[in-house]
DNA sequence: TAAAAATACTCCATAGGTATTTTAT
DNA sequence: ATAAAATACCTATGGAGTATTTTTA
């Protein structure tokens, strides 16, 4: 499970469709469709039920969902918080990029 | 920031070492030292002091270590939920693999 | 000087693309 | 009939390996 494949995961559950979501990803319909499956396999669990219109989530996808959030708000505070003590640090001279 | 290579890092943290989490992880020395180099760069952070004997943490590092640590939790949490929902599931005779 | 890390290559696995077929309304 | 997903096949990026050099207690 790596947290690439769960942000396009997210982006299908937004957008109720692989064709729109991949769309939305800048990639290309089948990279997600198999991206999709192969998360599928990876975690033993079917997570949508495709249709002609549009993807609905099942039990263990709505699982997924909630967790998927969970994870990537952590990930995404944590890029904010190297940030942001990156810009103190420098300010005392003893950061990465330091002068 | 991928999920595998938080792992390689929370094992350099472990080791104090990249050689010796190299092996722990079953892979070479040199592919770590590139994994945790890309790290720092992509978060734009100086992540550990390199010595002969063992590696040092900085206060990003310490912080990384911190969220690392949840984020894996959550995932780990994650994947074993999923089995744990499957199983309830395939007795319902409503799962992935049904009969 | 002797460990550990970094670099210079090479290779290969897989993420990703294009074209097409299959599926489900 | 048609829109969406899946599949087949190909390309390219980057993860990983071996050999070697550079660094720092």
């Amino acid at each position: 499970m790596e947290i690439r494949v769960l942000k396009y995961f997210l982006a299908v559950v937004r957008e109720e469709s692989i064709t729109k979501a991949a769309d939305a990803l800048h990639i290309t319909q089948p990279t997600l469709s198999r991206q999709m499956t192969g998360l599928e396999e990876e975690t033993g669990v079917k997570l949508f039920e495709r249709g002609t219109r549009k993807i609905t989530l099942t039990n263990e996808g709505l699982l997924l969902r909630r967790r998927a959030e969970e994870i990537l708000r952590l990930v995404d505070k944590t890029q904010q918080e190297l940030v942001e003590q990156e810009e103190q640090i420098e300010g005392k001279q003893l950061g990465y990029g330091r002068v």
